[in-house]
RNA sequence: GCGCCCGUAGCUCAGCUGGAUAGAGCGACUGGCUACGAACCAGUAGGUCGGGAGUUCGACUCUCUCCGGGCGCACCA
């Protein structure tokens, strides 16, 4: 509603502009006002236009004041300060316009964000190499990703979910290597030879997954776990800590077994290799479980061995030469290699570039860089090639594929999308924007422009928080603001058993409160689950995505002021005094649209506070505009958080269900519903439940 | 050495394309439950927006510089 007026002020004031002055400007600068009394909406135009006239800023203002009278929706414009013009809105009008206002986002008639014709975008997130357990940073990208994909889909557009699977990396290979040469849990009847093969492999999977079906609270025989725990003990092998210190012959040994490993994995067709689809197969399963308790869905997961052995590097490696993006490098210490030209390089024409980005080594194979040139290629529709398709994980409305090298005929379409969002940290900044040089390179400018790295800084520790988990922490990391997670080391907390303390939390939470009444218990669980989960999404997107988050318990277990919690606890009070009254936001609404003389209802300061909340409702669309547009889902938590204060303030000053005028009952409680369903809508776009109690 | 990010109240962070007296949460201190449930509300204290210069009618916001912190700059992914 807001921003429909903002949109029809805005053409007002270009054809004043037009008429008075002939002037056509390109933007006109418009503002919320820092206090009601100012107005709702404001302009400092005059500032700008005040040279260009060669006449005072507040002689401008009045000119054009006087020149906007009578505009539909609006009470008056008048002129503040040195040169403000502030405009009124029909307060009455704004109100039945905002409460009739749609509840449900897939109704595309009238307030729902349209920029232009609806675009076909992909979004990348999660992407968690599938060799260990997901622990906190993986969190952050996955919900700040499965927010915006909300947020896209909000606003109309399809939306293809991708969780890329590198599965044939150093990573997996590291995991693999710790099978093949470290000690396993001893398993009854696997021998000490048997341990390191693919047939011992599979019977200390089934040996855990029947562990944890016999405890599952205790996490530590997940597979992830089990991995995560590798992991940490191959990285310190490769360290030759806990064999043999200072052997340098072994380190190189060790190095040289991992390299095998890798190389026999990218190849395919041999035991390591199989080894490692299993593996990875078997985390990557756990990691959507683990998201899938965050509400956190995927529609393809693409995997890295699709991208090497259906060839994918071959057709753009071929694209890429026609046109001239990589050239083969004759000498320097690039010799050998084909190299290509990095963003912002100035480089004179036949000078020895030696600064390069190398796309494929002296010895023929291919880089990372270069393979996720490809995939991007693909993303755009740009390959001329195709993934294979197999359904891989059923969620209860639909089917989650995963690639193939022969899929199964029907399936549905991916790639070929119009934008793309990579959810991806900022440390991975410098090969995101060599892919889209390379795009660029190539011509497809359109694309590249439509390329976004969604990039985000790091989840990290307090030190204090590293020390309460039981590490060993350095003097010199002490004094650290935070202290980088760290999956090599195993230093980090893992997504489950956050997950899980938070839950033990709300339980005990909700459980203290004898939520919903006694008859209630059964209910409790889920309410904890759902008021878990409310906490940590919100957690993680109430901070920009350039802040790092240092975190502790402390703050990520907290329920109070700006946190989750007290946004469903707003819900959950809206919607007790429906339940109360015996009524509820529908009815209310209809009967607010008959109601006659609101406007008394609205007017003096005794009613700024409830017009504020009006207003605040009708931001919804400008808030998802701009998140959408500067990718920032924050902007939406902090939105959904101040609705949710000003919602609370009404509450506690005017007490709806003792109210004995029925007009003004009427008008509070479609006060109430309108707050309540904007409040629900914008949790859900954040992935945050609304519970029925708490 | 080069590039990117950050520095705002005791702590953790907001501050829309430069615009009106710089905001919130937590913590501290006061006060408010026989109430639509206090996971709440009201109030008080607390800031040379890291330092300096510049652009501008106007700078937390843009430019330069310095200081402090973080992260990248592989024929690793």
């Amino acid at each position: 509603m807001y921003q429909e007026l903002q949109k029809r002020f805005e053409q007002h004031l270009r054809g004043v502009l037009a008429a008075k002055y002939d002037l056509q400007l390109d933007s006109i600068p418009l503002e919320i006002p820092p206090d009601l009394k100012f107005g709702e909406l404001a302009t400092p135009i005059a500032f700008e236009l005040a040279r260009k006239l060669r006449k005072a800023p507040r002689i401008i203002a009045q000119e054009i004041v006087a020149a906007l009278a009578g505009l539909e929706g609006f009470a008056g414009f008048e002129v503040a300060g040195a040169g403000y013009i502030n405009a009124r809105l029909e307060r009455a009008e704004a109100v039945r316009s905002t409460a009739g206002s749609i509840s449900h986002p897939s109704d595309k008639s009238k307030d729902v964000v349209r920029v232009g014709h609806p675009v076909h975008s992909l979004v990348e997130h999660t992407s968690i190499n599938p060799n260990k357990a997901a622990h906190i940073g993986h969190l952050r990208n996955a919900i700040l990703g499965d927010t915006f994909v909300r947020l896209l889909r909000a606003a109309g557009q399809k939306v293809d979910v991708q969780n890329y699977i590198d599965n044939t990396g150093v990573q997996v290979a590291d995991v693999v290597v710790g099978f093949l040469h470290l000690e396993q849990s001893g398993v009854p009847g696997v021998s000490a030879e048997e341990q390191h093969t693919l047939a011992g492999i599979k019977k200390l999977m089934a040996y855990l997954a029947k562990e944890v079906d016999k405890n599952p609270s205790n996490r530590e025989n997940q597979f992830d776990y089990y991995c995560w725990y590798l992991y940490a003990r191959v990285n310190n092998w490769y360290l030759a800590l806990d064999v043999i210190e200072q052997d340098q012959a072994l380190v190189a040994k060790c190095k040289q077994i991992r390299l095998d490993v890798l190389h026999q994995i990218e190849a395919g067709n041999n035991e390591f290799a199989e080894i490692a689809e299993l593996v990875s197969t078997a985390v990557l399963q756990r990691h959507l479980d683990t998201m899938l308790r965050l509400d956190i869905e995927y529609d393809f997961l693409p995997r890295e061995s699709e991208i090497l052995h259906l060839k994918f590097w071959e057709a753009a490696f071929e694209k890429l030469k026609q046109k001239g993006v990589l050239y083969y490098e004759n000498e320097g210490k690039n010799k050998g290699c084909w190299v290509m030209t990095r963003p912002g390089a100035e480089i004179a024409e036949g000078d020895l570039n030696e600064d390069a980005k190398v796309i494929v080594r002296s010895n023929g194979t291919v880089t990372y860089v270069g393979k996720d040139i490809a995939y991007h290629l693909w993303k755009f529709g740009l390959l001329g090639k195709d993934f294979g398709y197999k359904p891989f994980f059923t969620y209860p409305k639909h089917e989650c594929w995963i690639s193939a090298e022969q899929g199964v005929e029907a399936h549905p379409q991916f790639g070929g999308a119009q934008a793309i969002y990579n959810v991806i940290d900022a440390r991975q900044s410098d090969p995101q924007a060599n892919v889209i040089q390379a795009l660029r390179g190539m011509g497809y400018t359109d694309q590249a422009n439509r390329y976004t790295h969604f990039s985000y800084e790091m989840v990290a520790l307090t030190p204090r928080c590293a020390v309460e988990l039981g590490y060993e922490v350095s003097e010199e990391d002490l004094k650290r603001p935070y202290i980088e997670v760290s999956g090599r080391k195993g230093f980090g907390v893992k997504a489950d058993d956050l997950i899980d303390k938070l839950i033990a939390a709300t339980r005990a939470e909700v459980d203290a409160r004898q939520t919903g009444g006694a008859e209630a218990e059964a209910a409790r669980p889920r309410i904890a689950e759902q008021i878990a989960i409310g906490a940590l999404r919100y957690f993680m997107l109430k901070f920009t995505r350039n802040s790092v988050i240092a975190f502790d318990f402390k703050d990520a277990l907290s329920f109070e002021g700006e946190t989750g919690p007290y946004i469903q606890y707003a819900v959950v009070r809206a919607r007790n005094i429906f339940r109360k009254a015996g009524t509820t936001p529908e009815a209310e609404l209809a009967a607010f649209a008959e109601l006659a003389g609101i406007h008394a209802y609205l007017e003096g300061d005794a009613a700024e506070d409830i017009w504020a909340l009006w207003l605040r409702a009708a931001r919804r669309t400008l808030v998802l505009e701009q998140c959408i547009a500067t990718s920032e889902p924050a902007h939406l938590a902090k939105h959904a958080f101040q609705l949710a204060q000003e919602f609370n303030n009404f509450y506690h000053k005017h007490h709806i269900l003792t109210e004995e005028d029925p007009a003004r009952k009427t008008f509070l409680l479609a006060t109430a519903a309108v707050a309540l369903r904007e409040l629900v809508l914008a949790l859900s776009w954040l992935g945050i439940e609304s519970p029925e109690a708490m």
